[in-house]
Parts: structure tokens; C-alpha cells; sequence
DNA sequence: TTGAGTGCAAATCCTTTGCAGGCGG
DNA sequence: CCGCCTGCAAAGGATTTGCACTCAA
């Protein structure tokens, strides 16, 4: 399926859950799929938003990601921030996580599925409905420690 | 230990890194001594303070808990909320982790050694020198979603 | 046409900070 | 007595909200 495909299909469930397509929505949802391996804030959003020239409000950019995250388009994360990442659900994946950089921020993303079963034994243990899992490794990476010419980057 | 002897050695642990004993800070960690099952946020333990008659201001309970999760005497959990909880840590037991009910935000303490051993294999893998690890499992838990009046006492 | 969606600014929530006075070591 | 800690109030960052206007359906 194309990117293009992709963004028709979401855009046609929020239709069926009677929202309206404006081209704010549109275009948010798109910058998610161009950046698919990254975990953006609302500023961030924002931010590409303002420099291309599909500027949107930044209250429009919160109101916009809150709803794709009840319509499970995209995928709350924290990473022990003071503000939250959002990333696109695939639901064609298995939950991925997190290995995050206390020194740089920077995050590695990985797939176990091992842990994943472990998640869902242990919800079941408790009858509990997964909604989600995040398995988040807080750390330090070495080669950023020790170098700080390279922090951001990576 | 008893739960005395478990306050003197922080208390002496901070002494050793230059902090000063203030009475704040005292009654901040006995609370948390008296609360080792929960996963209080700054506002509770600020409340708790100001119903007995150790009241100390919130910017004051803010610094205290910033100083406590440096000095690795707290730790700071993320449950996906606006605000942040933390709990005692407990160096002689290994990390535990967390299933957060999204419909009535009580929280499920579980361990699991297989987990652990997981997260410190994948973070070896990726070179990073492990800080904390959390694995949160995201749920609705059917009693409470059921049944309104148990919300938050479960 | 009409009400959901938007932009703007103000408000709110949580947390941090500047400063003057207080108290632990 | 020195300087770390505190309380207070003000500031700060992230997010939400009220309101009047706009535009998708």
C-alpha cells in the first residue's frame, strides 16, 4: 500500500466516525507519515507545520493529535518528559518499545515479541483488557556520553 | 530493619552527600516509609502533609521530591497523566512494573524476573548502561469498568 | 445552511524559580 | 555565623478552553 493509499484509508475512518476532513487534519497526518520513524511533540508538529506552508494554529495541532489518539491513528508516548511524543499506530505491527537516552534524549526503538507475550500473560493473569504496552529502558549510551558534540544527533 | 532504622540510613545517606536534615525533609521520606504501596504524586504527598501539622509549602515538597529522585532514594513514574507519580526504591528488590487501568487509574504492581532479564539483554545489545527500566501495560481492568462505584478504591 | 472545526488569546494545570528571611551544622 | 533551605509569590512550560468566525458536508 502507498503512502497515499495509507492517508486515504485514515482519513476515511475519521469520516465514518463522522468527523470532517479539514485540510488541517489532512496534512497532520500526513507530516506522521512522512516522519514514521520519529517520535514527535505537538511542537514539533507545529514547528514543521509553520515552516512549510500548511501553517495550522498550535491549539488546532492539540486538538488534532487528542483526537488521533482516540481514533488509535497515533500513539501517546512518554518518555519521562515534560512534554508527550506521538508516533502512527501500524496496526499491521506488534508493539514496539523504547531504549531512551537520559543524556541525550535520543531514542532507540526495538521489537520483542517475547516481551510482548510476557505483557499479555501477565494482563491476562490480572483480567485486564491491553489497551497498550511500553516497555521503556531508561539509560545512559555510551558514545554519547562521552562525547557531547554529537548530542542531538546520533 | 524496621521502618526507623530504614529512615536513619537515608537520612544518614543524604547527610553524606552534604544535604542538611531539615524537618521537611524528614517527614517527606517517613511518608513515603508509610506509604510504600502507593504511587503518590507531588500533590498528595503536599496533602498529606497539610492535614497533619507537619504542613510544608509545595514548592518546598516539589524540590524535596526532585532531591530524592537525584539521591535515587525515589523513583519517578510515568502512568500517562499529566503529572508524574513516585515510589520508594527498594535497592534490594529488583524492578517491578506497573498495569494502569485507564478507566479508573488504579494501578497493579507485578514483578517478573524474565522482564528484567529481557530489558538488561536488549540494553546490552544496544550498549546502554541501564538506569531504570518500566514496563507499563495499558488496560481496562472489567470490574472497575463495570461497576462505577469501586472507581478508585478497587 | 449549519454545526463541527479553527484561530486567537486567555486560562489552567503542574512545576520551577527569585528573593528575603530562617535555621542546621 | 555562614550559607543551605524554606515559604511565598511570581514565572514558566505544556496543554486546554471560550468565543466568534469559517468552511466542509
Amino acid at each position: 500500500m502507498t503512502a497515499d493509499d495509507k492517508t486515504e484509508e485514515l482519513l476515511q475512518r475519521l469520516r465514518e466516525k463522522g468527523f470532517r476532513i479539514t485540510s488541517q487534519r489532512e496534512t497532520v497526518i500526513k507530516i506522521f507519515q512522512e516522519n514514521k520513524e520519529k517520535h514527535m511533540s505537538a511542537e514539533d508538529v507545529f514547528e514543521i507545520l509553520s515552516r512549510s506552508n500548511e501553517a495550522i494554529s498550535l491549539a488546532t495541532t492539540y486538538r488534532t493529535l487528542r483526537m488521533l489518539v482516540d481514533m488509535n491513528v497515533l500513539r501517546e508516548l512518554d518518555f519521562a518528559e515534560t512534554h508527550k511524543h506521538y508516533e502512527l499506530v501500524d496496526e499491521d505491527e506488534a508493539p514496539h518499545h523504547h531504549i531512551i537516552c537520559l543524556d541525550c534524549n535520543h531514542t532507540i526503538e526495538f521489537e520483542n515479541e517475547e516481551i510482548n507475550e510476557l505483557g499479555r500473560k501477565i494482563a491476562e493473569k490480572y483480567n485486564v483488557e491491553v489497551v497498550d504496552m511500553q516497555f521503556q529502558i531508561f539509560g545512559k549510551c555510551p558514545t554519547v556520553a562521552k562525547d557531547d558534540s554529537r548530542k542531538h544527533r546520533h
